[in-house]
DNA sequence: CTAGAATATGGGAACGTTCCCATATCCGTC
DNA sequence: GACGGATATGGGAACGTTCCCATATTCTAG
């Protein structure tokens, strides 16, 4: 708690000048064997620390990336941070998280903080940043938008194809026979607009009618939404949800409600979490490949303003995991197994 | 991109002297309110931000808590780290996190990380850390370790009371009728050795012979260990597990062994993470208050070094929370409702 | 109208590094 | 036996703030 020693400390005792002590810190190849050792014993004995301010302020480097997360209740985000870290580790840096806990001022006074921190790099993975606090981010560091799908020139952004998976779902549930299909649709963000559209754009193309309703992202958000549904006496035999958590809101209040999954109702989620895949929930869900998107935005990340500073947009493929939350409607025809496979499911990944 | 605009660039275009500025930006009484709107004015022309390594150095102040945990998989730490933010907020505090990833070397050096950063505090919410590292820790800084309950003079903590929660799980399945309870151990760590002690003691007491297995924080630990036990053909009419995750994972393996949960055997978890609650898991677990750990490791960290620099050891009580994933085993006396009320769980929170 | 407080502003050192440039020493080479 | 080039070390400015002290201005009271 008293004073912290500094390099001028680690020099007076190592009797060499603060320019080498420097030198040894950064692996420079500029000093003698002899003195590095001195040096390091120095530093050993009365417990040296750099002190990342000076560097920081003096080099104009920090090796900092930092990483604003919307929600750190949802899976889906620990698995994109792994892949981040992964990439991150690799290159020698370093990565720190902000929550956003879900709420737009949080979030944008993480990446108030982490662009007065001056980090190196910033993964936004928060669907309620604005365009305006983008700009200002990109004009101040390299900026990587993950897990949302920015407009050419917006910035880069490294996102799973929603779209197309929203699109997976709908065949998925076509192809089990049905036809009265509801979407629960996400909070406003891009990766909400898209796996709407995806939806509207299926069941389109299967000449059915599309059902929307209001949800959020979370379990209660599906909850809600589902409940809605079940009053309503008017019960689609399928649904699709935003995501995990918001699915087993939907299959919590179907339940609730009398209504079995999947022999009454299917419901399909988004994500593939580690949630989708227990085996007391086994739901169907659209796969995203969460930590690779996380290695890739992580790479863009280090990558850009190397060479090329265009904004690049990456697109990921996802693909369907069929679990037990699903099934044939009463009375409708029996699943085929392989129902409409695509070349785009085709090629996603594992 | 460019070079950034500092308080110089501000107060020339302001028309006055830096300090101004500095004291503008700091909230400071003593300037009059023309001077500092036309500051303001200046600082938004031009996209002022302040240099956060600059203030640090300066000041030697970050207003930062840097928070390291184990594992962002596990939902518990989501809850604790509410917790810590709802506390550092309303302090004026920001938080950041690094994650260990249940790995000692990585979470060393996010201490190491947010040492050299200088923050103004840290939360150890990493059962892997080292005492040699927790104490070059707490010479540098302000640590509080949390969910993990430490000798009383090695350093303040604040976790719950593991022995105490272990008991509870006991006494819930013996006041069930249950007599063979076996229990699954986490890995090495401080609330391991308590929460195996807790059953220890409560076995014990109860006249009941311990069957121990080893096992980890992990669904995959759970899965081996409970797997373990079902192929022995000595099966136990209740297991206790070391977390949620690990309880979650022992359900699995008992089913996929042909045996079912409850009626074959009971299961409870530790944490009551949202997990725990899903309705199609339904585990009866025992209750930590996860936010309010949190909350108390920020606010005895911010008391700290402030008057008492004594370690503190904050205990908060756990309580049982009975779901569906236990009941009388078969052919014994039926469930009573309340077993054995104790003292401790009575006055347990919410 | 003037001393002395209160208010507002400016200047400079300090924080702990990095990095450039200068210097010292030791080589081998012609 | 001086010289050019490595190799190793030292010194000082700079990074962008804060904070203390000095100074200028305004106000108040006697």
């Amino acid at each position: 708690m008293t004073r912290q020693p500094t390099i001028l400390d680690v020099a007076a005792l190592a009797g060499v000048s603060k320019s080498v002590v420097s030198r040894v810190i950064n692996d420079s190849p500029l000093v003698s064997p002899a003195t590095r050792k001195a040096v390091l014993m120095a530093a050993a004995q009365i417990g040296y620390r750099p002190n990342a301010a000076a560097r920081h302020l003096a080099s104009n480097r920090t090796r900092i990336l930092g990483a604003v997360v919307d929600d750190l209740h949802n899976p889906f985000f620990a698995d994109m941070l792994d892949g981040i870290e992964d990439v991150a580790r690799e290159h020698g840096y370093r990565v720190m998280v902000m929550a956003g806990g879900r709420n737009t001022r949080n979030e944008e006074d993480a990446v108030e903080a982490f662009l007065e921190l001056r980090v190196d790099g910033l993964v936004l993975a928060g669907p309620q940043i604005r365009p305006q606090t983008l700009k200002r981010a990109r004009a101040a560091t390299r900026v990587v938008v993950a897990a949302h799908r920015l407009r050419s020139n917006a910035g880069s952004s490294v996102a799973t194809d929603d779209i197309r998976g929203a699109g997976l779902a709908v065949e998925h549930l076509t192809g089990l026979g049905h036809s009265r299909i509801a979407y629960l649709r996400g909070a406003p963000s891009p990766p909400a607009r898209d796996r709407l559209s995806g939806y509207q754009r299926a069941m389109k193309k299967a000449g059915l009618v599309p059902v929307i309703l209001e949800a959020d992202f979370t379990e209660d958000g599906g909850y809600a939404a589902a409940q809605e549904i079940a009053r309503s006496g008017d019960i689609p035999t399928a649904i699709c949800a935003p995501n995990d958590l918001a699915a087993i809101g939907a299959i919590n209040a179907l339940e609730d409600a009398g209504l079995s999954v999947p022999a009454d109702v299917s419901v399909v989620g988004y994500d593939d979490t580690a949630l989708a895949g227990l085996r007391h929930i086994s739901l169907t869900t659209v796969h995203q490949p969460r930590r690779e998107l996380g290695k890739q935005a992580a790479e863009l990340l280090l990558a850009e303003g190397e060479g090329s500073s265009q904004p690049r947009q990456v697109l990921l493929p996802p693909h369907l995991v069929a679990r037990t939350s699903t099934a044939a409607p009463r009375g409708g025809q029996g699943p085929s197994l392989h129902p409409l496979p695509s070349p785009a499911s085709a090629r996603s990944m594992s």
